[in-house]
DNA sequence: TGCTTGTGCAACCTATCGGTTGCATATTAG
DNA sequence: CTAATATGCAACCGATAGGTTGCACAAGCA
């Protein structure tokens, strides 16, 4: 057990286990999906495609946007909300760590 | 299985948030790296390195096999966890059809 | 044979999650 | 101005997550 708190290349980022958490709920899938397919739209429009109410919506966005997985504009009395590439980014680049550290612990045995 | 499960080609595979949810959790994700570090090992040596107890591994581990990310065997009074690469790259895969749409849709902005 | 070790099972606790309803407020349309 | 629309805020709810403690039990070692 000996420098295990030594950081390595090829290392598992940091704080990457609140994105998978935001990733790991269908309907948020399915908002995400959907900015995906659509672009940017508002909760209420965002709302109809989805079979819960506009303040869960709402919620599931607020929980996507504290860890970076989207972000909103005010335009008038609506709230646009958009998808942000750079964080969903860097959780595919844990995921990719992750896994070639896993491919590479079942080579070894 | 039917043709109703099959996925289309870039579309996200379904039954992925339940590994997003298995892998959003920072002691889970200590578990897999641990996993992947040192291969396969009982419940009593995973605990050591993490600071919670024997019980609350054993939980955690069960959430992963639920998924598949983890398996077991007993090997005399030891249970013995071992990774599953399978899910992981599902898991990776569903990431990579997310983050190429996102891309895709940003740039269509 | 006992004692130690690795585990399972169950009860329990608190915090959070996913969701709802109800109402207030701001902006836009007519 | 007035009505409709888009949203925010807050309270509330049941279920689950993450964790603990306590105890029973089976396998291995002295």
């Amino acid at each position: 057990m000996s420098a295990r708190n030594k950081s390595k290349v090829g290392e598992r980022p940091r704080y990457s286990a609140p994105i998978f958490a935001a990733l790991g709920d269908e309907t948020r899938l399915q908002l995400i999906s959907r900015l995906c397919r659509d672009g940017p739209m508002s909760i209420t429009c965002l709302t109809y495609g989805t079979n819960v109410t506009r303040q869960a919506v709402t919620k599931h966005l607020e929980v996507m946007r504290k860890v970076g997985l989207v972000r909103n504009k005010t335009r008038g009395r609506e709230r646009i909300w958009q998808l942000q590439a750079q964080r969903l980014n860097q959780a595919r680049h844990c995921l990719e760590i992750i896994s070639k550290q896993w491919d590479d612990a079942l080579g070894r045995l």
